[in-house]
DNA sequence: AATGAATGAGTATTCATTCAT
DNA sequence: AATGAATGAATACTCATTCAT
């Protein structure tokens, strides 16, 4: 009774009750399943940071797995929609569109401490948690090349860009973002004077591909 | 002759096997951590693999966490140097150079089912293993991006490669690279069916940068 | 009232007794500290014996150190301090005053069988555990010297004792109580017959004492 | 054969050879016991002591138990004979022969870093060695308790010393001496500071015995 | 006689999980 | 709904002891 003072905030903000408490539960494990590991993570650490204490997690999560996959779906959800809703509306050149895409990817998720940090869980604990390695890859992982796919497509099938193995060069796309994400939440964190690059790296990266998929005059590339 | 009477045991139990012993400990282990991940991994398991008991481990390696940095050294160490050698013993083209690199790296790393794994196992355990991810760091990664900066610095000082901003390029190698090791012992091995690129990855992706490389006639690469 | 509710536990099994287990505990390890020795006594054994399982310990001390010296604090951190306090208050003779010192230490200590297993314990551990060795110092050792040295001093200022060398004089008082106190909890445990004196001791003592300290009327003491 | 280059020592002096290994190997282990105590040693330390290997400890003796016994009983021989043939030559007088058994006491064992050791060794562990105990106790202290006994009664049959509670001061007598032993080989190596009394102790400690044993001109002793 | 590689039982400590309040 | 005291399974590490050489 005392305590619904907490319900009436001063703010008229959102009021901590029992609805907030899961969102701030998986809000505070992510934070620590991502410092430290799905392992390492202690449940009092998570409860802690939560401000609340060991028992009450249990209230809104059987156990810790549960809580580990309630992190991982909740992070999830908000990764996907923005891609898709930008090819869908696009009509212009192929490397516009590549570059939007790109830019929404760097601003949104890898400049984002947060989103940026489950690629590193999910490749670290994907053995152990295969359904959300499932859950991932459908959400994620297969949408994300599906759309890069079709872009890369539009792009050769317009002129715009070379003819290239497609599903490799989407690799070659995912590839030094994700990579570069893991180290952010990893070697970087561990080892500090450590740089991933130097600077305008996205801007680099645009130019790198670009470059790479430029149609060529005469086959001058490779021998 | 000598040698063999020792390995050739008559009797399955105790033997003295002084000399071999770290090498198959450093096997075991690194069988047990990449199966694993490094705290899930017991010592008794790995004692296990390598046919002795607990105690024995003990006998090489002070803790777990330096048979960890054994193996990483082990298993690694020499990969660097040898890159490392062919660099400066090549005096031919540097496009040639990246190739035979990446050459090597393809087939004595990401091809190696053990060796490949490493880059997982330290992204997923280096905040909690600060010591070893800076080891890591030292004995892998920045020798690692050195030889990969030199190689393009050559290019571009002989004209070979357009002028690019070299260690940002650096991130682009490497990344695909480590990015298709860690999906092969994470999410390749939780969703059946998910492929890396549609084949002959290594051709392609050698395409992928030497086009990107390639000295531009005019300034046709990107408005 | 309500500390009632919780002492008289209804089930035997899990209840909550905050404030009483570290006493608990204390009492608990000092039996178990006394009779196995320190490095043989078996943390389970000490919960068991407190009525609680191992985890339970950690929750009140970080360590089995941690635990031993506060077995030891609390055993005897309290008695020197009631000994200056008695010296404090005293105004009388000094030889009554070192009467009622060493009264106060046969009582409390040499005749309570917890209490007087300690310097056994200490003298056993104490180049294993030079903290410990060194928290037994200054909150026993010195103080206990520095009150005898008070009171033989006051003896000797008054013309109560001839002058002595007191720092060694202090040991002779110590040395038989505490020996005494060593052979009660091993020698004399072992040996069955065996016998610390004939009876009357603390009286023997106290009259050798000040036998020793009595002021000679001309130096017919030593030749 | 090449080894017995050792068993012709080139100073002609005791020669290494398996006659000496017990005697080695006591030696080693009473240094190790008394250091750490018996359950802290550590075999390997004591062999290493010794100059040979762990293996080696296991020929010689069945086991720590047995080894632990053997440094016992080895290092009481020596501590007995001298006493009784001092009190059984001497004519003079009692305060002499006091003096006397004090005097080898203090040099030949109190100063001896070796042979002060026991009493803190036997102390510790005589309740997990009772057998042990029970040789030290018939060994050693019974018969130096005799020895002391007489001493004292021929003072006072002889009118040198006052009628005292023989058994009680036997043990003022001891008690200052094996407590002090017990410090130097336990706090006092722990804590670096410490005194165990200011200079000239046994001159002190003569003194203040010869104090307590004089007899009294009239009842002047204590109220 | 000596070695030292190997063993494996034993224990302090951690932490997910439970449950009385 | 929330607490936090209590639990107990799990594991890294130590060291006395064994035994093939």
């Amino acid at each position: 009774m005392t305590q619904d003072a907490q319900v009436v905030t001063p703010l008229g903000g959102r009021c901590r009750r029992k609805d907030a408490r899961p969102g701030e539960l998986i809000d505070a494990a992510l934070d620590v399943f991502v410092e430290r590991g799905y392992a390492a993570a202690r449940l009092e650490d998570i409860a802690q940071r939560a401000g609340v204490t060991k028992g009450t997690v249990y209230l809104y999560f059987t156990d810790k797995e549960e809580l580990f996959e309630a992190v991982v779906q909740h992070t999830l959800g908000g990764m996907v929609a923005r891609g898709h809703l930008i090819a869908a509306g696009h009509t212009g050149r192929a490397a516009d569109l590549l570059r939007e895409i790109l830019g929404h990817w760097w601003r949104d998720i890898v400049c984002d401490p947060r989103a940026s940090a489950l690629p590193k869980l999910l490749i670290a604990e994907a053995c152990n948690f295969p359904r959300l390695a499932r859950a991932y890859y459908q959400i994620v992982i297969e949408p994300g090349r599906a759309l890069l796919r079709d872009v890369l497509q539009r792009g050769i099938e317009r002129g715009e860009f070379r003819p290239v193995a497609v599903d490799n060069v989407v690799q070659f796309i995912i590839g030094p973002l994700v990579y570069r994400q893991c180290m952010q939440h990893s070697l970087q964190v561990a080892v500090p004077g450590m740089q991933l690059g130097d600077g305008d790296f996205l801007r680099s990266f645009e130019e790198h591909l670009l470059a790479s998929l430029a149609p060529t005059v005469a086959g001058t590339v490779a021998p």
